[in-house]
DNA sequence: CGCGGATATGTTCGTGCAAACATAACCGAG
DNA sequence: CTCGGTTATGTTTGCACGAACATATCCGCG
């Protein structure tokens, strides 16, 4: 039995502007892969919906979080500005303290489970 | 300026389970009001999508979270057992955690929005 | 024994959102 | 000056999800 028990976190600025798992990882990937096609790609999602992440995180902070360059050598690419370390990093460090401080909690919800071995 | 960042915590049993903000509030109003359909019109929405949500919560776990009960003097009404009283307890509890643990991690990210003030 | 209020369930309809398709603009390299 | 890969943007299509509407069932009470 693999311990499949994730924790989905979000975070709401307002009414409008909110940061959740999908922006962070594509920033993630972003970061790795150097295009904003790539990473869209890796997570399984079309280069315009990616785009449209991006546009909406770069709208949400005051300074931009992602840069983009067309054209050149490569075609183009993006990354991560120096915000966008930073907002990256400050999700995470609040993912990490969230999963270190329900273990116990989740322990106990996993205990209450049905068990789905042969169910639905 | 009302500080309004919210944190909406999720958490997802293996593939098909899950546990968020709506259902948890859900059985708050269940627990106060005693009917899943006053508790369905105080949180905005129709007895059958409250009920599909109980339907769902009773599947997820070993024992039922909510027993209900038809006809009757009151017409019937619905409670809290046991098991959702716990199951309630530790999500609230892991929620309020989260919150005191990401206090200064978001004093930083809300410094780095952009002030919505006038804008779009 | 009919009334009332709540649970329990089915069906239809609208619509918002994403997938898919299409196209333009950009620019270094060869 | 064309090619290739990427950013940037518009248009269309499909479909899942919820809202709304409609019924059936239950049972204490007067």
């Amino acid at each position: 039995m693999t311990d499949d028990t994730r924790l989905r976190l979000r975070i709401l600025f307002g009414s409008n502007a909110m940061l959740g798992p999908g922006k962070a990882d594509l920033l993630d990937h972003i970061r790795e892969t150097g295009s904003i096609t790539a990473a869209g790609a890796a997570m399984g999602m079309s280069y315009k919906r990616a785009w449209g992440l991006v546009e909406t995180l770069n709208a949400t902070f005051r300074e931009p979080v992602v840069v983009t360059a067309r054209g050149g050598a490569k075609g183009g690419g993006a990354q991560l500005t120096q915000t966008g370390v930073a907002v990256l990093a400050h999700y995470r460090r609040i993912e990490a303290r969230l999963r270190a401080g329900s273990e116990a909690d989740l322990v106990v919800l996993r205990g209450l489970l049905a068990d789905m071995s042969g169910g639905k």
